[in-house]
DNA sequence: TCGTCTTAGTAAATCGATTAAGTAACAACT
DNA sequence: AGTTGTTACTTAATCGATTTACTAAGACGA
């Protein structure tokens, strides 16, 4: 009579259900225990053999083994996952960010849910709870001021948030300084400003840091050179409006320092429907050196935030702070610099005024 | 002597620990299973009165009582994530279309894990068995040509999938269409054109429109006025090479199409450089319509996808999959329809030849 | 020869929610 | 009076991996 086979067998193709531990364990005549601590490597190993550790592998490789991640989350409650928070996606400033957090993330095996609030009210609310419920292990805010779990590590990216466990900044005295050290050197001295919106986290730290630079300088900055974007829409349009305000009330300006590369755009459509040249009539200055700065035309004259960095950045400090578990007590600043790229949107200040 | 308060008292504050079914069905006298019931509405629980329903549905409240997500997964192998990969996330297009995913999983109350593969063999293999892994319930691939697990509800974006659930194009026969008639209109009849890259899903389709548009439309399209972007970065110098590369044949043309506003900015970049006025002496047509086509100088005249719609249609469809469990026999096509958008860089075909 | 160590494992509990399969008490009907 | 039905629940199994607490067999030393 020959061997019966067993009547149940795993499957080596790639089967419909997945092989799990208990199977493999089974197979081999071995208990799940036995598998599990050798496929995990764990202490308790040292006791097993080599011979029946070669063989667990062997099988494991054999059958595809993949232990249920869900499984696993759940026994450990921890997902692998990290929760990012941004104000909108398509502006181009948190897609290089983003592209940061993803490299690093990739090569610790996480993964992120990622979220826009488009600066609403209830999305600030509500998906900083939902990353609570899907028990991400650290949010990554970037340029975001809201109020966040406590009982997770933050790291935020352009905001400050005060429980977080680090704060990755630009240094904006440094960015104010190479801004208006170049501006200076092109002859300027009339200089207007365009602030970012009260819910941009940056426009605070760098509207001192611009005030203090500038008093260093011993420029003046008047009152009638500096409007505010208004809305939040990520448009040029803004910074259309913003500029068309300054022209409105004098134009005895010959440079313009807008908040950010989106709003030096409309500014230079501004200035321009206004019959003024850029950079001819008008130096424009702009900021971050997103995608389309460098396209744009005149090319865009800007201080570069190192976003893609920031992002990496922020990755690795979380996964840091994550590993061990333990939010630091004050949170961490991580500085980082801004370098001047000077294109075509700026230029001496024009020999005769206007 | 006073009644004993009893030893293990439910917190009712933020507490350390959230509480469980368990401890709130202690606290309440009855099982986990009731309250289970009662509070997912299950159909076992029309027996319930409504006096004990109330009285479960308080506590919960009261106890701030949130089902552990992690368990639920587990128990019922469903994750409510999706997995969405792209290119890349930096160049707009693919932040356009996650914008509109996001909105339509938000209101689904799904998350999406993100991946960005960069054209990278390794990630187009890695990224997709990550997604097996952590049990998404579906993916979305905008612009993505991989071998995706054929266990999984695969719905593309931009991207024909033959095994997946559904494929959301743009009508392409459509969008040459009115490119031409566009570019005939104005009076150009030598039209130059930039292909994309042969790893874009785009690329052959589109191509065999416009042939076919052209042709219906008696014009001939010139071997040596075809050119295609060569390399995976997301850049306009792509475009100006592929221009300049076209300008090296023959200038005899009047105006150029490209296969997107990235490289149409190139392009016109590259026609500067060569002394050529745009749209004075030759017109450039983009494709896509990102953020930075309307801010360009010239704006640029383009054909618009609805990026935010294939974005939500994808997602929107993928959840009707994903819902009733049954991956559909064979993909249903999404077609969108494209909008000429009409600026400042195209304009009539010059009155003498250059 | 007894007791202790080491080796090579196994059994059972656990994470938290869901669900199939009961059960006790009472009502209603034949 | 006995059967069937309804109401209001409870018990126990399950999802798959990990981990704590055991056990059995043999080696070694005193």
């Amino acid at each position: 009579m020959p061997s019966k086979k067993p009547e149940i067998e795993l499957v080596t193709q790639a089967g419909r259900t997945p092989v799990n531990l208990k199977q493999l364990a089974t197979h081999l005549n071995l208990s799940p225990t036995t598998l599990s601590w050798v496929l995990n490597d764990s202490p308790s190993a040292t006791s097993i053999p080599q011979q029946t550790k070669d063989r667990i592998h062997a099988a494991a490789r054999e059958f595809n083994y993949r232990p249920n991640f869900l499984a696993r989350s759940f026994r450990a409650q921890k997902t692998h996952t990290l929760g990012v928070i941004v104000p909108e996606l398509s502006d181009g400033y948190s897609a290089m960010v983003l592209s940061g957090v993803e490299e690093a993330l990739l090569e610790a095996g996480y993964f992120y849910f990622l979220a826009s609030h488009r600066h609403r009210e209830n999305l600030l609310d509500v998906y900083p709870q939902m990353f609570v419920d899907r028990r991400v292990e650290g949010i990554i805010a970037v340029d975001t001021n809201a109020e966040l779990p406590i009982d997770l590590p933050v790291v935020s990216v352009s905001g400050r948030n005060p429980r977080g466990a680090a704060n990755i900044l630009l240094n904006h005295d440094h960015a104010a300084s190479i801004a208006l050290d170049h501006l200076i050197e092109l002859g300027h001295t009339e200089i207007a400003f365009i602030k970012g919106q009260d819910f941009s986290s940056d426009t605070e730290v760098r509207w001192n840091a611009i005030w203090s630079a500038a008093d260093q300088r011993g420029i003046r900055i008047r009152n009638e050179l500096v409007s505010q974007l208004k809305g939040d829409i990520p448009s040029p349009e803004l910074g259309f409006m913003a500029t068309q305000e300054i022209l409105a009330k004098s134009s005895d300006f010959t440079a313009i320092f807008a908040f950010n590369d989106i709003s030096a755009i409309g500014a230079i459509k501004a200035l321009e429907a206004a019959g003024l040249s850029v950079p001819d009539d008008v130096s424009v200055l702009g900021f971050d050196d997103v995608y389309a700065a460098a396209f744009h035309k005149p090319a865009l004259t800007t201080i570069r935030q190192p976003l893609f960095e920031m992002g990496r950045l922020a990755a690795e400090t979380l996964l840091n702070v994550v590993g061990r578990g333990i939010p630091a007590a004050e949170p961490k600043i991580h500085m980082v610099e801004p370098k001047l790229i000077v294109r075509d949107s700026t230029a001496p200040k024009p020999a005769q005024p206007r």
